[in-house]
DNA sequence: GAACGCAATAGTGTCGACACTTTATTGACG
DNA sequence: CGTCAATAAAGTGTCGACACTATTGCGTTC
């Protein structure tokens, strides 16, 4: 009997708050959203081979789309292939980790001088407000939700850079780095995040690119820091997580099943 | 009659400077590299709606590995997809180039300090040794040899970074924006380009971050501001150019072959 | 004569099947 | 008993076909 995982479900349960030129029409984009969720969830571990017919099987649909899905997953670096073995899943490295912390301080940083150079009061505006309309209760926030409203509070900035790819790059980055950044949110629930977000609005407010840069550094630094002691809890999250889709290393053998 | 397109030509013409950790086995990985080339080199012309069955038909292969193909476009900005469209060849706008020389120089500027902090005395005299290599008449060679180098000098700064994910960006960067950059290349023989790549190979020696990433930022700018007039040599190649796989705007209708 | 709706055509999205490659299993040999 | 080769199984890469959607062309109606 083939365990079957519901889309629908996985579906809702997206953070869901990126920009995306490219929507296919129905079962790719399913698979996709699906097969992100179960890399999230560590449902899949890493480094571990996906097999196609298993997922789809698993997902109700032809192979087709679920390779359509895992391509999209590869150029975004949430899995590997390799010529004639297959998709991979990435492997949970400490030093990736750091590298992707790295860049997207890279562009955040870029991203808000930017928006000190060019955002018109308006813009500046709308920064507050959004901030204001999410400070209250911040960290009561299940932390999806927290997450999905740090994400937009940072994508926010990219885009009043004025700078669209600014606004890809980091979204691309944020959904590889979501998985660990949730674990740490679960973990941690540090009040600094609450106070230096005030502090970033403010120097946006001044147009301060200097203090605004460093703040975000910082910000962004705290976090890399708290990855390592994140990493353990991933790797506990991995290997007592179920498994309903992968068979990754212990699979059964049924012949007449 | 169809007209066929030779793969393995087309990949030979290749200028093949990046890493990427995806390799399809065979004519998926083909057909990228032939779209590619017709992209970069305007036979497919911007916003033409592309059509898979008549690329299919060019290439000598199935629809799946040109949609594979395709979708690995699209993630690159090559391309878009509208759901139940199919794909559009990237539109030749100033703006988005802009924003893409923008987010260039940031990635290279990020590379460069990063350098100078890390890099030990040897990974620099990697970077004068490749510097010194292609110096001896390096305007003398033909555009995609310029280009191929010029990749090479960045990207291996890039690399000194030590940040892998820093190489991957600007690899994906480049590829965008190297169709534009040949037209520059052919246009003008700017000795300044020579001069400002041994400047910064002189401030990387002395690790002058600050020296070597003003002199980034400027020869970078100085190629976006060449962009606008290549930009009027690109359209009129646009539509003066061959037009072997796409009918684009004139399709001409054939009944009985 | 123009706008609307309908039919025909073209084109994408998905499927199941097959060929070839990699991996696991079995059996022979040292 | 371990190593290696032959064989079987599993899995990916590609194909051609079909269903459904979008577009074009045509005829009708006002």
């Amino acid at each position: 009997m083939t365990e079957r995982i519901d889309m629908e479900a996985a579906d809702t349960a997206m953070v869901e708050s990126e920009q995306d030129s490219r929507r296919s029409a129905d079962s790719s984009e399913r698979a996709y959203n699906t097969i992100r969720q179960l890399l999230v969830e560590f449902k899949l571990k890493p480094d571990a081979r996906l097999n196609e017919v298993q997922l789809s099987r698993s997902l109700g649909v032809s192979r087709t789309p679920i390779r359509e899905a895992l391509n999209r997953l590869a150029s975004e670096g949430f899995v590997s292939l390799t010529p004639n073995r297959g998709f991979f899943v990435r492997s949970l490295s400490t030093e990736g980790l750091i590298d992707l912390y790295e860049l997207r301080s890279i562009i955040e940083c870029a991203a808000f001088r930017l928006m000190c150079e060019r955002a018109v009061d308006a813009d500046i505006g709308r920064l507050t407000a959004y901030w204001a309309s999410i400070v209250d209760g911040y960290q009561d926030n299940p932390p999806d939700e927290i997450l999905a409203k740090d994400e937009g509070f940072h994508l926010l900035i990219a885009e009043l850079s004025g700078n669209p790819e600014l606004v890809n790059q980091l979204a691309a980055i944020n959904a590889r780095i979501r998985f660990i950044r949730r674990i740490q949110i679960e973990r941690t629930h540090d009040p600094r995040q609450v106070s230096s977000h005030s502090e970033i609005v403010a120097a946006a407010v001044r147009r301060d690119a200097e203090r605004g840069m460093k703040l975000l550094r910082d910000h962004i630094e705290m976090s890399v820091s708290a990855t390592q002691d994140a990493l353990k809890d991933a790797l506990l999250k991995v290997y007592t997580a179920p498994d309903p889709a992968a068979p990754a290393r212990g699979r059964r053998r049924v012949k007449g099943g």
